[in-house]
DNA sequence: GTTCATAATGAACGGCGTTCACAAAACGCT
DNA sequence: AGCGTTTTGTGAACGCCGTTCATTATGAAC
């Protein structure tokens, strides 16, 4: 009965063990294509930007008829997305490094100096994971619960907070979360300006960056509220 | 003599005075047809945005034919060009009436508000403004000295910071064009972010941009620094 | 009524994403 | 070795798009 159900199961899959390294075979070439698909791709925006990068021209590049294309990816918006998980995987990588960083502060000034360099480097990059179609950027963010690459990254700034909280180092009713929001929105409102207002001639983002993380941590440089000052918060 | 300079002045226009009229009217009805395609077109974006403006749909809506709009805009990016600005002049009179506020803190949080206000109800022309190509927002500040939408809007900002240097509220050496550029990165920050990654659930973007204000000028609420705490620069 | 500039257009060009019927190749099996 | 089936690949087409240009209508000027 055992071998009953073994060689269902086998049969399911595959009839013959001896079979088995071909299908192997056929799956990695397939999945070598769409990796080749990929690589050309990625190639493409990085040089000439998103826009720029049309089901044709990609096809004429790996040297397939157009309509093959669609055998491994459903549309176009399916290879942007996927381009869209690894451009974001590699802004984690340039970006996770400093947080490593012991003394939360430091750390603070690590992350949005690394954060805005990536984006300053990989300019196309970063307009396709964030300033492209939202649907493109979705499934960083929907449904996953800890482990998706936009929450982990998400997670390193809010930990900074934390860690400065459970240091006794700002008040019991921050809200780490909240923090690390604002902060990410400044790092990208850096970057995103920069990138979009060309015309505008601004002062070198890493030195924005800084003043960035300077402010929100010790407030305007030798500030002094005024009799109407608004609550804080 | 001044009949002869007046009579002079009228033939370099027009021979005779009754046919003033008629060539006004041809004017006044191609600056109409030019004034009926863009507010079209901005009804179009508003909907539906700017990738969904195309010149066929527009000449439909305005019932001519496509060829027709080339006669009044270079093509669909000057058409863009033409929206981004009068966008822009909205942005500044939904912004601008914050500015009035004397106390400049409350001015700060004033502005912010409005920004972002702005930025989430009128998700498209925002869109079109600051996150699409380059190209389209150029001239609202390239080559513009002083009366530019773009720099009018910006020395709001700086103005602020102005201000409360010029009431000895913070340091004499901080840098007011700068600290407007971090504020004005982080409203943006917050405003695209929202629309971009929609899959991201964060907290309401008004509530943001009061944190991001109150952190500026107050710093981390009861942030006490460490031992090795990076000079504030 | 003829002349002439201007306004408007239809048709075309090249490019795009995508689909689908069909061909070619590879493979499983006897 | 050869047959049937599944996978892989493609050419041609559809319906969009922005833009151009030769051609035609319009209507003022004389």
């Amino acid at each position: 009965m055992n071998t009953v159900h073994l060689l269902l199961a086998v049969q399911d899959v595959k009839p013959y063990s001896g079979d088995m390294g071909i299908s192997e075979r056929k799956e990695r070439q397939r999945a070598e294509l769409r990796e080749q698909i990929l690589q050309v791709a990625k190639d493409m925006v990085t040089r000439e930007g998103f826009g720029a990068l049309s089901m044709r021209k990609l096809a004429d590049a790996v040297e397939y008829a157009p309509a093959t294309l669609y055998l491994h990816f459903e549309n176009r918006d399916a290879i942007a997305r996927e381009l869209c998980v690894r451009g974001f995987q590699d802004l984690l990588a340039a970006f996770e490094p400093a947080a490593s960083v012991e003394e939360p502060v430091e750390r603070l000034f690590r992350l949005a100096e690394a954060y805005v360099k990536f984006g300053l480097e990989q300019p196309e990059t970063y307009r396709l994971i964030f300033m492209e179609d939202p649907k493109l950027s979705t499934e960083l963010f929907k449904d996953a619960p800890e482990d998706g690459a936009g929450p982990r990254s998400f997670g390193v700034l809010v930990k900074v907070f934390e860690d400065l909280k459970a240091a006794g180092r700002i008040a019991e009713d921050a809200e780490p979360s909240k923090l690390a929001e604002v902060l990410w929105a400044g790092v990208h409102g850096i970057v995103a300006l920069r990138l979009t207002c060309t015309g505008f001639k601004g002062s070198p983002p890493e030195e924005l960056a800084r003043l960035l993380v300077s402010t929100m941590v010790n407030g305007l440089p030798g500030f002094k509220p005024g009799k109407a000052a608004r609550k804080t918060r």
